[in-house]
DNA sequence: CGTCATTCATATCACTTTAATAGGCTATCA
DNA sequence: TGATAGCCTATTAAAGTGATATGAATGACG
């Protein structure tokens, strides 16, 4: 499952993908929106700051605004950005890969063939819809 | 991600998916082929027992052997039974469904659509790979 | 310049989960 | 009866989660 955390990105993300380009929305009205507590929101706008998701501006009318246009920003590149890894398993994983410490031969493993499977076709969907097509289909 | 609980429990089931049917696999010699500290994988065969996947015979040359055959038990069932849902919010889950509590209107939600997609997806396969399949496949 | 609305950076908090260990009880069989 | 299993409960340390609080930095605007 996704951490609270992630739904919320998520969420403030496809609001920001409805509204206005290029106009900041602040922390604030994404938060009433969205039913997100305000200052738990800040601290995730600010993670997507840093993953490069979203560009702040501060000051008096400051707020955010996507990086890059809603159709370049993938639901993948928002999981990974504040929930980590697609794959269900570490060494099923391609961008945060990592062995399994316990695993005694990682080219025959059984489970970790079924659950390669799993996250490609996880990927085929995440890294493959955006912003802007998830906001289209309602 | 899968918790190690969730992983070793796979790693238990192929094992036993391996072994002899019908005759009891100790919890030890299960710890030692894969692994895994032995009194944490003596509670993960309990919760096993516990959602009917595995049968325990108690006493002397006790141990456990799987509760159905091994291409009846499917990946899905394992997980669902140690981690819980498979899919990545409460709502897009089908075994374990939950409504979003800041959710507004669940019917035109962007994400929960793209999200049951891709539970849909895992569930094709994990509730169709068996443990007999996935040993089969090494 | 000063003020106000905003983001930014930390720190803290309670709570739950995770991964693991320990000890003693109970059942079975040779 | 004793050895060998599983069964049950408790404990632990560490990490993660969801959220709140405080205050500093920043920048538009009057």
């Amino acid at each position: 499952m996704l951490s609270q955390k992630g739904r919320y990105a998520l969420k403030a993300l496809t609001q920001l993908t409805r509204g206005e380009r290029n106009v900041p929305a602040h922390v604030k009205s994404i938060a009433e929106a969205q039913n997100i507590p305000y200052k738990f929101l800040e601290g995730i706008m600010s993670d997507l700051r840093r993953a490069n998701l979203v560009v702040s501006v501060r000051g008096k009318h400051g707020g955010y605004i996507l990086a890059r246009a809603p159709d370049e920003i993938m639901f993948g590149d928002v999981i990974r950005a504040i929930d980590g890894p697609l794959a269900m398993v570490p060494c099923a994983s391609i961008n945060f890969y990592r062995r399994c410490d316990d695993c005694d031969d990682e080219a025959t493993c059984a489970i970790r063939r079924v659950l390669s499977g799993v996250r490609n076709e996880v990927s085929e969907i995440l890294d493959k819809t955006s912003l802007a097509q998830a906001v289209a289909m309602a």
